[in-house]
DNA sequence: TGTTTGTTACGATAAAAATCGTAGATATTA
DNA sequence: TAATATCTACGATTTTTATCGTAACAAACA
């Protein structure tokens, strides 16, 4: 069994990742335009970033032109588990009870979210076997 | 509104800080001992991890003759949350709803789970007004 | 055509986090 | 007491992450 921890991606890393997974394939310039809304923050320094990732098998990209279009080049779905496994370990001590609890408690849920709770609850149960 | 993000430990002072949320005050040696059964370590690591972590104010220490017990000053519950609301914004943009059900979907949950949970949503369901 | 503007490549630097080695003091024990 | 073992203090180094500056080149356009 394998045990190779996969390289995940970082903070910054992570801002761009979010970035693609929800607008799709942006520019460097585009990417760069909207996290300086957040946080100022210079173009090569996002520009270097991308880069990075490009090596680290994070992104894609194609040349149009003389611009380059990254996309994300991992799913989000796996990435997010991948980070909530890290994180469940080093913070919760594995618990994802805990975790489940802690959340539930300290943001506000609305009717809504109460009711696709409950529905996940129903088919966890009638899939214990 | 204050708008100052605490600084909050790294992973390996979270180690430390998980060790003795879990095991009450402990010696460097005690702490180096147990850690290095995960993963290598020299002692001298450890020692100044928690040298650091007293300056930052994670840690205070009780010098019992030579030796000094160190004890976590920080909450471990006030931590967790501080450190789940940073996790949230990185990896699921926010929303705890979305977090929740991935944990749920990705780690089994016992009888006793559900029922905790099912509680937890009483509750919730209950404090609306 | 020549000037301005936007873009990439890439090294350099800075900042943050993690790791280690050595020196000096104290305790232990042979 | 002398040798050995255990600690702390602390600087230094390494590793990882984040940030930036400059050069080269192409595109737009005055």
């Amino acid at each position: 069994m394998s045990n190779l921890k996969k390289s995940q991606p970082t903070a910054s890393e992570l801002a761009v990742l979010q970035l693609l997974w929800e607008r799709g394939p942006q520019s460097v310039r585009q990417v760069h335009d909207a996290l300086a809304e957040e946080k100022e923050v210079v173009y090569t320094t996002i520009l270097k970033t991308m880069q990075v990732m490009m090596d680290r098998g994070f992104l894609t990209r194609e040349g149009a032109g003389r611009k380059h279009i990254y996309s994300a080049a991992i799913a989000k779905e796996d990435t997010q588990d991948q980070l909530l496994d890290t994180f469940l370990d080093r913070t919760f001590g594995g618990s994802a009870k805990r975790l489940v609890m802690r959340a539930l408690g300290n943001y506000r849920s609305s009717k809504n979210d109460i009711e696709e709770l409950k529905a996940m609850i129903d088919r966890l149960e009638n899939e214990e076997q």
